[in-house]
DNA sequence: TATTCATTTCATTTTGAATTGAAATCTCCG
DNA sequence: CGGAGATTTCAATTCAAAATGAAATGAATA
């Protein structure tokens, strides 16, 4: 789903502040606009890259970009996706806490705004994936040294050395975690 | 595709050595096949993880557990999986230099080794993945900043200043890059 | 050269994840 | 309450990547 396809409707939110709002200077076929579909693909392919859909992406990388909170209407109108895909992006987002959501005054409709530190996208991929996999087959990894005891002393001497050759990268790569988290952060 | 299929044909090699194929030992229903499906799943999750087809990671797992070279035959007999799907796979882990092929003395058929070390195998990701896409969106950043300047004052100002933060950001990444490599070296 | 077996190629099929869209649900206002 | 959005849910659809498998190619033997 290359996110640059139609922009279907309304150029900038109505929203609520007209403070910004000069009238005129309607200089190009909306270069904001572009601006915005520019970094929803670029956190598209972002978030493909770290294995999760790229509609998530998508809406982080405009709401980066945009001046205003958006609505979930203004995020489908704009990325041309669907209620269905902005509904649960969105959520898992805010899960995220990439995103934050608020009701302005009076109005009924939820607005979202994109948290400015890039930290929370990416680290959903070490939270939510690397974590919890290198986890389950450090599990699996032992109970094949288990199964190795039962081997000919010939083999289970060979198949130890790298059953442990393979543990031994997995605790390398468990204890770099922290410090990439530390980086991020 | 779980790897842990069906086992079809041929327990171990009928190779060239004899040395260590004592006639007994036959103890259950053979460990060691168990432990090679038990490793190539595990490295089909890895492999899955940094976003390769599993079957690299499935039969880079069996070399990894065998205690002699296999033939392509002989892989997609344990792993159940199609000639061509081995045919490209090994390709690839050769091109990686994570696998090692080797015609024996008069043998017709081309065997194959794992190298022990599992950097090439994670290498794979960080030089053929991550790398080009940071470059790529970078480039991107650049042509959405130079966009930018055609926006009124006011969004220009605030845009410049989002737009730099994700560069910064990916700069960072693009600097810690070679320091992870290091780590696996 | 003819034959056999190993390997590669690639058009088709499978598969699983992401997306859709419409119905159900929720929420707020009068 | 009643109704007008806004939002969520979820069965059905779409889509891209991976796997298949059979035909084409290649390599070694005699």
């Amino acid at each position: 789903m290359p996110p640059a396809s139609q922009a279907k409707a309304s150029l900038e939110t109505p929203g609520s502040a007209g403070a910004s709002r000069s009238p005129r200077a309607a200089a190009s076929p909306d270069p904001l606009l572009k601006i915005q579909l520019g970094m929803a693909g670029i956190f598209a392919d972002l978030a493909d890259l770290l294995g999760n859909p790229s509609s998530l992406g998508s809406i982080y990388g405009l709401l980066f970009a945009s001046l205003e909170p958006l609505s979930m209407d203004e995020i489908v109108g704009r990325l041309g996706i669907s209620t269905g895909t902005a509904s649960q992006g969105l959520r898992r987002l805010v899960e995220l806490a990439a995103v934050v959501p608020s009701k302005t005054d009076g109005e009924r409709v939820t607005r979202y705004t994109a948290k400015l530190e890039l930290r929370p996208f990416v680290a959903m991929f070490l939270e939510q994936r690397l974590f919890p996999r290198l986890k389950k087959s450090s599990e699996s990894l032992g109970s094949l040294d288990t199964l190795a005891q039962s081997l000919p002393p010939g083999a289970k001497k060979e198949l130890d050395l790298r059953l442990e050759r393979a543990s031994k990268w997995h605790r390398r790569a468990m204890t770099f975690l922290p410090i990439v988290r530390r980086f991020l952060g």
